[in-house]
RNA sequence: GCCUCUGUAGCUCAGUCGGUAGAGCACAACCAUGGUAAGGUUGGGGUCAGCGGUUCAAAUCCGCUCGGAGGCUCCA
């Protein structure tokens, strides 16, 4: 049996052995639902009171006794009737047992004192739990079957696995995430901060998170010269006969700030980078000679997201996205998908995502657009995937009304996954907008449309991006590369001296000319992740020498500045790691 | 939005039984001038999130409001 079978009932079991506690503890205890999940299980309660964090301790206790019991998991076969008769004070039960379909049996399991509706399977016995391999983990709200407006359950989370190594490897896998947490590195490495009183969901850029970013942006800038595209700059407000022409204030209104009224007319801030790209597509007649556009703009867009949807930078309510539209005729879309996915591809692997998977996502039920071209357009994306040699998903009616699309998933350093890059067609603008190029044979047609981010929004990338690296950024994007670090005063001037020069080299670089002593010097320029600390004192003064201890550690002593800076360059260049 | 937890100095946190606030870091001044992860001394800094209530007395107990965190898809 493969393992994860395995550990999926072991979860499942345990889910079922929490339930029995928390009926033992709390009589009267409404029960709902209890199926393992990844690393671990859940099971929902309507409780006659609150838990708290320190019930948590008691219910594992009486978990731990019910575990060493060693009593079995019977499976039982019953009528519907029997089942409502069994569960008649159990009124979520009774709800699950009128959905299960007619042609299914209705199953129980019982262990010991407990006994549940449940397809299984489940482990032979609770003999064959780890009692010390589980944990639980959190409380938490969930509505019953997940709808707003059915009344919140309690949920109690918890992990298990088969030993307690597992256990142990998983809680410090947690340790890890949460060290990694991009809010609290962006607060030691003063890289960025939100400010509720000023409106949540906003990002302020501190200078040292903005070098980040600047390095990033100058990176992407340049690429998308180098890719044949062009950047244009748009508004960030747009009458509403925009939005009402995009279709934006009929379909995405909820998502976008309230109006602004000035000259009896309402502006909205923009959500969305494509309307203003389609307006300057509109400002003159276009050849199919000219095509395809690429305009690729760093938008700063806003939308409304709910107050508890809000999380750091990567759920905000004003955010950058690296947005380009391209316009195509259809002749061109194949080439034009292709080349798109090698720039997202080319990009993620230059940041140090190596590990990319795809997701395309066909035609939903309701959409618009001719069937061909839906067809034609699925078809190029697969096409450039597999071409490509990409591993991919398809995720069937998963479109948007609008067009199919691609999207990319990444795996960071400790194997979670981002969504990143999307390509998107769009069939709707370009009619909408009624956009037009005139062909060969002098016709009007209707030229193809594909939406694209790289990188997502500025903001969400930075976020994994300082996940990914747990806040040692990789020298390129380092808000600070070099620390310059006098073991006395009398190594002040010369250090000045040595910063000009490596500025002027384009590095960034400071001086530490506080009163710390040296040690503290490397302790703060160590916390703060610098790539690398130069040690300056008589020694290299005299002889155009540096000291280098590098951030991992390792330490070089006597280095010809000249040498220092060509090394620095290249793995600048290469956009290495240290 | 809803559920649970939570809100004390810029940061991380302590504060017992209700008796009107503490530490470390950071910051400032002074001393120390140093060779690979925190030198020393002194000092400034708080409407204990806000409002209301109970009490002789509230950071502490109660209520409301406003934040923050986790969760609200994975269908017995």
């Amino acid at each position: 049996m493969p393992n994860d079978d395995k550990l999926s009932m072991i979860r499942h079991s345990m889910a079922h052995v929490m339930a029995e506690a928390v009926l033992e503890i709390f009589p009267g205890t409404k029960i709902a639902i209890g199926p393992s999940i990844e690393n671990g299980f859940y099971y929902d309660f309507d409780l006659p009171r609150p838990l708290q964090d320190a019930d948590l301790e008691t219910i594992t206790e009486h978990m731990k006794n019910i575990i060493a019991s060693g009593v079995p998991f019977v499976r039982k076969e019953v009528s519907r009737e029997e089942a409502k008769k069994l569960f008649a004070d159990q009124p979520y039960k009774l709800e699950l047992i009128d959905a299960i379909p007619e042609n299914e049996t209705v199953s129980l399991y019982t262990q010991g004192n407990f006994t549940d509706l449940c397809r299984g399977p489940h482990v032979e016995s609770t003999k064959q739990l780890n009692k010390e391999a589980f944990k639980l983990l959190s409380i938490a709200g969930a509505y019953w079957r997940g709808k707003e407006t059915n009344p919140m359950l309690t949920r109690i989370y918890g992990t298990a696995w088969t030993n307690p190594k597992e256990l142990r490897l998983y809680m410090d896998h947690l340790a890890d995430i949460e060290k990694r947490d991009h809010r609290k590195l962006g607060k030691e490495l003063d890289l960025f901060s939100l400010h509720e009183e000023a409106g949540p969901g906003l990002v302020y850029w501190h200078p040292r998170g903005a070098r980040v970013r600047q390095a990033i942006e100058d990176f992407w800038r340049g690429e998308h010269y180098k890719n044949g595209y062009e950047l244009v700059y748009t508004p960030h407000v747009g009458r509403s006969w925009l939005w009402e022409t995009s279709g934006h204030l009929g379909f995405y209104k909820e998502s976008m700030y309230p109006p602004m009224e000035m000259d009896k007319a309402d502006y909205y801030v923009k959500p969305m980078n494509c309307p203003f790209h389609i307006m300057i597509y509109k400002n003159t007649k276009h050849s199919y000679r000219e095509l395809p556009f690429r305009w690729a703009e760093l938008g700063t867009v806003y939308r409304y997201e709910k107050a508890g949807a809000l999380h750091g930078l990567m759920r905000v309510r004003g955010f950058t996205q690296d947005d380009a539209h391209l316009f195509v005729t259809p002749e061109q879309m194949d080439d034009e998908i292709l080349e798109v996915l090698r720039f997202s591809l080319y990009m993620l692997h230059s940041f140090g995502f190596k590990d990319v998977h795809a997701y395309i996502s066909t035609k939903p039920e309701k959409s618009v657009g001719r069937v061909e071209d839906w067809d034609k357009a699925t078809e190029a994306l697969k096409k450039a995937v597999e071409k490509e040699g990409l591993a991919y998903d398809i995720d069937e009616g998963g479109g948007a009304f609008y067009g199919p699309k691609i999207d990319l998933k990444i795996k960071d350093a400790i194997g979670r996954e981002w969504q990143l890059s999307t390509v998107q067609f769009d069939f709707n603008l370009p009619e909408r907008f009624d956009l037009i190029f005139v062909d060969k044979d002098g016709t009007e047609k209707r030229p193809f449309m594909i939406h694209r981010a790289l990188l997502g929004s500025i903001e969400r990338f930075f976020g994994v991006l300082l996940e990914h690296y747990a806040g040692a950024f990789p020298p390129w994007l380092s808000p600070d590369q070099i620390a310059i670090i006098p073991v006395g005063e009398s190594a002040f001037d010369y250090s000045k001296e040595l910063e000009k020069r490596l500025r002027a080299e384009g590095f960034r670089v400071y001086t530490d000319l506080s009163s710390d002593r040296m040690n503290a010097k490397i302790r703060n320029a160590q916390t703060m992740k610098t790539p690398y600390m130069l040690i300056i004192g008589e020694k290299e003064m005299a002889d155009d020498l540096v000291s280098v201890r590098y951030r991992g550690g390792k330490q070089v002593n006597g280095v010809k500045t000249a040498d220092f800076i060509n090394e620095v360059h290249g793995v600048i260049d290469r956009k290495e790691q240290i």
